[in-house]
DNA sequence: CACACAAATTGATCTAGATCATGGATATAA
DNA sequence: TTATATCCATGATCTAGATCAATTTGTGTG
């Protein structure tokens, strides 16, 4: 059966992307990112200096860890995963990234990549190379602010999230994820309690420390509570209220 | 029996504090911290904003979560530990802080501190009002990439977190945390064998997402099998290579 | 210096969630 | 369309590390 149409799309829509070249002015993600507060001269200033990327199809990489760093990157359309590994080849999703989200900014004080990026169905990016992106913030103090804010804003996510790894219970990592995800739907403009896991069970289970199987029998569960309703990978939250009691 | 002094000391002495305003060009932690690469104007300028602390006593706050953001800090001398917590009180310790490391990065982008960050031992810092920072920092670039590039760092270092968190062994989260602390004493000019674990070992476990009592039994065996030897809050690591690659 | 309290060690037991195993559902490709 | 690989769900079993319990050691404080 194919996927129903009942639902939020999957983020392909979200930024025109008929042509390659929409300004930031007429992007729809202009107020999620980086432009945000800039006057109108600097953003074409930063216009200049952005690249946008042709399509990514699922699974492909935008960068590997170990490759060397160029470019920080903002999703334009669809979402990606981060991965780090150990040097035995165990692997952590470190993190989803949503249109209007930056990916890399944790390359930065540093040559190389910490992480491989992975689109986790069709997606574009735009890119943002760091060495241009140094040279105009140094007359425009808004946009190093803009970049200090979205670091610290990830930094404060990754310090929830080890909390999250660190003292949950797997109902209440899963509780607490997918209220997440449905704050930056809404954020988004989509809808809070309806919308579609791009990424795998796998994927969700390997990001909050559990078993793919864990992952399965809580969605299970979930759903005989009457929690959450659950088609392959279109989910709806039925009770907000009930899951944010859940989270611990 | 009082602790042996033939181990690296605490980091009491590590600044320069028998005056209350040590100029950043004097401090022996210049080249860890911000200042770094700032011509001497600039740095006359940073000096200016920055208040020197009073002595904070083991267990005193320097602030503590939803307190209204206001400073960013440099760990001067001692060290720190920050943690948050959960709704129903579960707490997480989110990261240790050494001499020339920053605290509160994580609440640039919010009104409020994210975190409780409480000194594990006599400690005092810089302060850096956030707000005179940006001032300044309007017309130092330097300053700013330099801000960024300690934000990087820092994310990089709990993506790492996170991958200890979701993915490591007992044995493997411990070792790892001892060669991390090791690599810091050294970059700090200490020994990065012999050095003095200021946090508690419920500490330790909390951060590594364990039980003391794991925490407690592990050293146990390490000790057994050679690999470290420990009096108390002094550890000393015997065999660097084999810890390494326990860390897996 | 001795009291009281907090931190650490060690052993015994228990359990949340991992791992193993199987079958069904989905997706991709020729 | 069928082949083939991957993903997902669910049951049975196992185990790493948590929890509980009892000492021991360390550490402020009057």
């Amino acid at each position: 059966m194919a996927q129903s149409n009942n639902v939020t799309p999957l983020f392909n829509d979200l930024a025109k992307i008929e042509h390659d070249h929409v300004a930031c002015q007429d992007c729809s993600l202009y107020r999620l990112c980086l432009p945000l507060g800039l006057h109108n001269n600097d953003l074409t200033k930063l216009d200049e200096i952005i690249t946008r990327s042709q399509n990514y199809k699922r699974g492909q990489s935008l960068f590997s860890e170990e490759n060397s760093f160029k470019s920080l990157y903002v999703v334009r359309s669809g979402s990606f995963k981060t991965t780090i590994s150990t040097s035995n080849g165990r692997e952590q999703v470190t993190g989803f990234y949503f249109p209007g989200e930056f990916i890399g900014l944790d390359a930065i004080h540093h040559e190389l990549y910490q992480s491989t990026a992975k689109a986790l169905e069709s997606s574009s990016v735009c890119e943002l190379p760091y060495d241009r992106l140094q040279e105009i913030g140094k007359e425009m103090p808004q946009l190093q602010i803009q970049l200090l804010t979205r670091l610290s804003k990830e930094l404060a996510g990754d310090k929830s999230l080890m909390l999250l790894l660190g003292k949950k219970t797997s109902k209440e990592k899963l509780a607490t994820y997918l209220l997440s995800l449905s704050k930056r739907f809404h954020d988004r403009g989509f809808s809070a309690t309806e919308f579609q896991l791009s990424m795998s069970r796998g994927d969700i289970a390997n990001h909050l420390g559990l078993a793919v199987e864990t992952v399965s029998r809580i969605f299970s569960r979930f759903q005989d509570e009457g929690l959450i309703s659950l088609d392959g990978k279109a989910i709806s939250l039925q009770e907000m209220d009930r899951l944010k009691a859940l989270c611990g």
